[in-house]
DNA sequence: GTCTATAAAGTGATAGAC
DNA sequence: GTCTATCACTTTATAGAC
């Protein structure tokens, strides 16, 4: 049970916890509230529904993550940067720094629920949070990858989100031996994480 | 609602076809049964538990997936095959060749649900049933990638079966435009994939 | 093997006291 | 803003008729 913050900030926290271990369907609001250590009730009275408590995890983290991406891509680009490896590294270091419970980042194994949620207003909801951040990245991995069709850049894209959401959410299998510190397995995973993406967006040309 | 086949059968798919929409949780009873066109308690009388129908589901597919991936790498290594490529082909076309309902093959989809369950019975159960076989393609990437440390291979291979997992599953953003034929979308995209990680697999080397 | 009816427990949500 | 109590509904599972 966790008592600090606002109540309102435990129920997000509690909340983000466990969708990202039993899904939005799986986490009850009484596990919920019980594990936030508030009344039942305090959901509806905050947030007004579960729904729209499950939008309140993703906005708090969306518009974090989108900032902090947003910033490290534009220090990128002032700087002249032609590196694809730093421009992967904008992308994927916020993503790995958001709060970790050992599991790999919390929300990002929320965000794969939403994913594999695949019709619904949530995915829509996601993507149009994320929509605008990933164009700024796309037209950076454009122009670092000229000699790339447009429809052999979006290919290429689409599977490296797709890697790294799936690695960013802890759901593989590499899991940190305990000789290796969090903070050290995090920026080897970061490492091999931006030389696969990079070889694989650059490949055979 | 489906009337072919009998009534185990009728229930075995329409579940697979629920779990990957909508999730272990998310599919009742009695939207599934309304689905196959059988009585509620057929669940009950045939598997035992909805647990028990999760997984026979997964083991009616992963027995067969198992078969013709093994089958698949087989006929590469006996041919003295020593490119890369065809042992991702044959980690790949096997998976992308199961019943595909146009948002990516459904079983798949499945898959990456139970990937997100995370620690529970289910992911043991199947670890287990995927373990050896897993284990088969990495001793051949190993072989055809001697300059890789152990431990820079596993990095490797984990990131990109993450990456297929995803991509295979349909849940990224690539979608079949309609001037292109389910059949050539799919080859499509082993392509990609297979060009994808080959490079990443390399990387560097 | 299939059906109806129902049990037992869990769900999100809300009214109303404090 | 927090609480208890409860409503209305859905869930899985099962007993027992056919």
């Amino acid at each position: 049970m966790n008592r600090t913050g606002s109540t309102k900030e435990r129920i997000l926290g509690a909340a983000e916890a466990l969708f990202a271990q039993r899904g939005f369907d799986g986490a009850s609001l009484r596990q919920l509230t019980s594990s936030a250590g508030v009344n039942l009730a305090a959901v509806n009275y905050h947030f007004g529904s579960k729904e729209k408590l499950v939008e309140e995890v993703f906005r708090r983290r969306l518009d974090a993550l989108n900032a902090q991406r947003q910033a490290a891509l534009a220090k990128v680009t002032e700087l002249g940067g032609n590196r694809l490896e730093d421009v992967l590294d904008a992308f994927i270091r916020p993503a790995m720094e958001l709060s970790d419970d050992d599991g790999g980042p919390l929300f990002m194994r929320v965000l794969v629920r939403a994913f594999a949620e695949h019709d619904d207003t949530l995915r829509r909801f996601v993507s149009e949070n994320y929509g605008h951040v990933m164009r700024q990245f796309s037209a950076e991995f454009a122009r670092l990858l000229p000699d790339l069709s447009k429809e052999e850049l979006y290919w290429r894209i689409d599977i490296m989100v797709g890697a790294l959401t799936h690695a960013m959410s802890g759901f593989g299998m590499m899991k940190r031996k305990n000789d290796v510190s969090a903070r050290a397995h995090r920026e080897q995973t970061i490492q091999h994480l931006i030389r696969f993406a990079a070889a694989g967006l650059r490949a055979g040309s």
